[in-house]
Parts: structure tokens; C-alpha cells; sequence
DNA sequence: AACACGGGGAT
DNA sequence: ATCCCAGTGTT
């Protein structure tokens, strides 16, 4: 192993390593390579939304969304010009729905500064909303074979074991250590084959519970393997405290149509429609029932009388663990609040045109 | 550095 | 039930 810089708390590999390592790693692909859909052309508008999509979302769940998408938004130019509602649609299940509404923006960015061109200049990539250090690496190497390292979930941990590399790969010390080690491995040439080579060996081969490292070409090269330390890199992540929360949606119907509000920018779901939703603190159901009350009015300004529970659904988001029971509620008389864009009220057989997070969905065929 | 952002796959 | 996933942007 070389000499390091003194910023870095291990060696980066040598040439001799850095040749082995490119070598087997690229035979390797060549025999084991996934047909992934985004896989089978090079044009960097369909290698960006399938970054985008891959952006902390397994490969099985994009999967049906690739090419879905690409059908009803073949080109940048269909991007930019489509509705954003429509945009979200297509997005509805995959969560994150920010990265669809910075996808929407940033397509018609393009067609505003880069004539409907994707630009292969690195810092006009980087200016995109929604396109970081990862992506942008990722498309300008795989689309245009540009000399860019790209660093994530699966290159981290193959990285931080050949390193053998103990501290924690998210601070700031690690990441630095790791785009280096991105970079020192790069080769000059074929640099979107290599880069997706990294990532394929990180996610099938140097897996996270179990890694296979019977079936690694680079096993012999890999210093965590030498010191048989493999299953305690990388360290696992601090996991903060899951809060429980007590939550109700409404399904408020008056003359066959059903009351949906439209959830405002920077929070969750944002952009996306949803039934009336509330936290609620009452442990018996009467004083739910007040609570549910007081929330819709205060909310909407629309008088209810709300009835049995019609269902429970239970899921979690980044810290709390939700329950949240679904009732069914008559409308008595008021108007909604807001402006007339963010409260509708809708035919059920509408609902479909409406992009909705997924405990929405899962309501909206009660309503 | 710590958080928020979603939903589902894997074990 | 828990951890994690082809990260980014804000505070």
C-alpha cells in the first residue's frame, strides 16, 4: 500500500492493486451483469430518471415504474411541458415524491438554459435540483463515459470493506476517505461500465446481512476479508427512537362526491392529495370523537357527523410509527378552507386523475 | 452534524 | 419487528 495523504486515516491503494482490481471486477461484470431496463440505452435522459428513481429505492421496486414513466414522458421536452400533477401520478407508491417535483423542475430547467439538451458539463449538471454528487457522477459517466467517480450505498460498503475501513462511512472524515478511494479506482476508459460494475458487485456479491465473499473475484484483494472482519463493515447506522402517533383521516361525502385536501409544499406527501387528516390525542372515543370533530372544522370549516371507524392501517415514516383509523363522516354544511386549488370536492370514480400518497390510495377505494 | 423525506424488500 | 435501499437539500 502506498504512502497516504495525512488527511486520511488509511492507505489508498496502489497501482499494481488498482490494475488487479479493475481487471477482475470488469471479467466479473461481463459474466454477471444484471438486464436491467435503464441498462439497454445510453441516453442520458433515461439513465437520469432512473438514478433519480434508484435514489434510496431498490432496484425491485423501480422496476415497473421505469418504464411506465418513460412511456408517458419519452423525452425531456414531454417532462417539461407535462403537468405536474400528471408527473406525480406516475410517481404515486415510489415515495420521496420531491424528487419527482425537482425531476418536473429541473426537465424544464434544461429546456430553458440547455435547449432540451442534457448538458455534459459537470457543474450544470450539478445546478439541477435533484441531481447531487452521486447522480451526476452516475449519469455523466454512464451516459457519456465521463471520468467521474460516483459513491452510495452499494459502493460504500464494497469500499469501506476492501479498505477495511472501521469509522463510520457517513461523516465527514469517511466520506472523504471514500470518494477518494471512488476516484483512485476509476480506470480512464469505460468509466459508466465500471462505475455500474462497483455498484453490481456491491449489491449481489458484498451484500450487507450476508456477503458472498466465496463468490467475489476480488476476494483475494479485499483487507476486511484478510481480516476476517467483513460482517462488522460497514457499522450500522444510529437509529433514532420510533415515536408512536394516533392519527384519523375522514372520508367526508355530500351528494356522491368526497372531500380531499391537497397537502401544501415542504412536508410530507407535498403536492399530493390526501383525505382530511388529523393527529389525534384522545385515548376513548368519545373524546375522539369531539377531537375529530373539532379538527375537521377547524380545518375546513365544514360541520360533520362522523361515523363508525371503517378501518385501521398501521405504517411508519422516518420517526413516528402511525395508527391511523379511517372514518367515514356525513357532511352537515360549511364550505372548505383554503383556496379552491387545494380543496376539492371529488367524484370517487376521479379520484384515479389524483396523485395520492399510498395509505390515500388504499382509502380511496372506501370512498 | 442532524433531520426530513416514503414505501417496500429482505431476514 | 428491524434494518436498509443505485441520496438530496435544509437547518
Amino acid at each position: 500500500m502506498a504512502k497516504h495523504p495525512a488527511t486520511f486515516d488509511l492507505p489508498l491503494p496502489e497501482a499494481g492493486w488498482r490494475r488487479r482490481f479493475r481487471r477482475r471486477l470488469l471479467a466479473w461484470f461481463g459474466d454477471n451483469a444484471r438486464d436491467l431496463a435503464w441498462r439497454r440505452s445510453r441516453d442520458p435522459y433515461r439513465i437520469w430518471v432512473s438514478e433519480v428513481m434508484l435514489q434510496q429505492t431498490q432496484v425491485a421496486t423501480v422496476g415497473p415504474y421505469f418504464e411506465r414513466f418513460l412511456e408517458v414522458f419519452p423525452t425531456i421536452d414531454a417532462l417539461a411541458w407535462a403537468d405536474e400533477q400528471d408527473v406525480l401520478r406516475r410517481w404515486e407508491g415510489l415515495g420521496y415524491y420531491r424528487r419527482a417535483r425537482q425531476m418536473h423542475e429541473a426537465a424544464r430547467a434544461i429546456v430553458r438554459r440547455h435547449g432540451g439538451v442534457f448538458p455534459r458539463d459537470r457543474e450544470a449538471v450539478r445546478a439541477l435540483p435533484g441531481i447531487g454528487r452521486y447522480t451526476a457522477g452516475a449519469i455523466l459517466s454512464i451516459a457519456f463515459d465521463a471520468a467521474e467517480p460516483i459513491l452510495e450505498a452499494n459502493t460504500i460498503r464494497l469500499l469501506s470493506r476492501l479498505l477495511a475501513f472501521r469509522g463510520d462511512p457517513r461523516s465527514k472524515p469517511g466520506q472523504e476517505l471514500l470518494w477518494a478511494m471512488a476516484e483512485a479506482v476509476l480506470p480512464r476508459r469505460e468509466t459508466g461500465r465500471f462505475n455500474q460494475a462497483l455498484m453490481e458487485l456491491g449489491s449481489e456479491v458484498c451484500r450487507n446481512r450476508s456477503p458472498r465473499c466465496d463468490a467475489c473475484p476480488v476476494a483475494a484483494l479485499c483487507e476486511a476479508r484478510r481480516q476476517r472482519i467483513e460482517h462488522q463493515i460497514p457499522v450500522p447506522k444510529a437509529k433514532p427512537a420510533m415515536e408512536q402517533r394516533h392519527e384519523v383521516a375522514v372520508i367526508v361525502r355530500r351528494r356522491g362526491r368526497v372531500l380531499l385536501v391537497r397537502q401544501g409544499d415542504g412536508g410530507r406527501w407535498a403536492g399530493l392529495w390526501d383525505f382530511p387528516r388529523f393527529q389525534v390525542h384522545a385515548e376513548n372515543p368519545a373524546n375522539l370523537r369531539r377531537e375529530l370533530i373539532d379538527n375537521v372544522r377547524g380545518q375546513t370549516s365544514v360541520l360533520i357527523e362522523p361515523g363508525e371507524c371503517l378501518r385501521t392501517l398501521k405504517h411508519g415514516v422516518t420517526r413516528f410509527r402511525i395508527t391511523l383509523d379511517c372514518y367515514a363522516a356525513r357532511y352537515v354544511s360549511g364550505t372548505p378552507n383554503g383556496r379552491a386549488d387545494d380543496v376539492k370536492w371529488l367524484r370517487p370514480s376521479d379520484l384515479a386523475e389524483y396523485p395520492l400518497n399510498t395509505t390515500g390510495r388504499k382509502l380511496s377505494r372506501l370512498a
